[in-house]
DNA sequence: GTCTATAGATGGATAGAC
DNA sequence: GTCTATCCATCTATAGAC
């Protein structure tokens, strides 16, 4: 790090793991690994390909056997990002019961868990995105968009029914989404917090936001 | 913007303004102003000096009459946007009624409207504080903590009088913050509510977080 | 796939005239 | 204070040997 030659002050988590399933087998993966961590405490340009390049142990010139661009190792990670936390709000609704409390708590607890169990990750698919040419960018738009329109659904149902009570949707929406995004910047080993108990918590404050009592959910 | 040579896309707010009484006059305004929105809009290390001084329309050496450095501009806008913040807050919590309840939307109605007001300046201050060596830094942190300590101290009495409910004061703090450190990532011209809604709105949300029915708040 | 070497562009910052 | 001109470090990416 040539720019940067103090310590990390940006994340309080350490580990650069990816989702299982997802991460390219060999020196790949060790690559994206390395970009990962890097984009996540210095930012896309405040990470150099040399800086990727001395943290996983191989030449600069090398990165480009595996990717054929900087932006090219950040797009696979900002995809894989969404795409799992898509995929477990999905999965969540669908194994949650119809009550609409139940559903809430489902995808407020799959949102929050990813983001505790990688921190990283959602770092660099929340901040760096910018990064990314609009062509590239716009899959991982789209996913964000059905994940709101997933919370939006539920919290819409539930004042319909009558179960919850919230004077504008939208911005419950937005601030259920705010506290759970923003996970990815405190949880971490220096603090005394299980992702279980931040999961419960968190699940607890979306249901307070739409005026669910506490014994209910 | 050479690395970026399509639309912005992080922000959805324009103005760069600047709090009343703390813009430097002149040109060095006008550098602080630039130096704001391009760290805003690509972040400290994606703007570069000549993108800043093109869009001052001055000459990138003409930087160096105003400030030493691009790092003492960041710092500068850092330090105007903690200290407006805990201003704010601090202020908003001298003129509240004793009431736990009260303290609460106050200092919660000061940093949603911080964020509203100086969307370009919050950004900054959240995102970029990580580009800064840490004695720069040191300061905007101590803000920082000024600020979470007010709002755990309005908390804690609130509970400890029971008029709050709350199982984790820690947990629920963060989720109050974060709730409104937010809003300067979606607020702007292209969303429907005013910063008098959002206020509105979000003092509510930190009442219902801490168990306290809405015809209380 | 990995390396050495380097091209070619861009970066932050400075010198010195006006 | 502002400019032109420039230094030199660093950047992303490529060429070509092994």
């Amino acid at each position: 790090m040539t720019r940067l030659n103090w310590e990390p002050r940006r994340l309080t988590a350490v580990s650069a793991d990816l989702p299982d399933g997802v991460t390219p087998a060999g020196t790949r993966g060790r690559v994206l690994r390395a970009a990962l961590k890097l984009f996540a405490e210095y930012g896309f340009f405040g990470a150099s390909i040399r800086d990727i390049a001395r943290e996983v142990g191989i030449n600069s010139a090398t990165l480009y056997a595996h990717y054929p661009s900087k932006e090219h190792m950040l797009a696979e990670l900002i995809k894989i990002g969404h795409e799992e936390l898509h995929r477990r709000m999905r999965q969540a609704l669908a194994h949650a019961a119809s009550e609409p409390a139940v559903q809430l708590t489902a995808l407020v607890r799959a949102q929050v868990i990813v983001h505790t169990d990688y921190p990283l990750l959602a770092l660099v698919a929340n901040h760096e995105l910018h990064a990314l040419t609009p062509e590239r960018a716009a899959p991982a738009l789209a996913l964000r968009e059905e994940c709101r329109e997933m919370l939006l659904g539920v919290l819409g149902s539930g004042v319909a029914q009558g179960v919850f009570h919230s004077a504008d949707v939208t911005l419950t929406g937005i601030a259920i989404g705010s506290m759970g995004m923003r996970v990815a910047n405190w949880f971490g080993p220096d603090q005394p917090y299980t992702r279980e108990q931040v999961t419960d918590a968190f699940a607890g404050f979306a249901l307070r936001l739409v005026g669910v009592p506490a014994e209910e959910g």
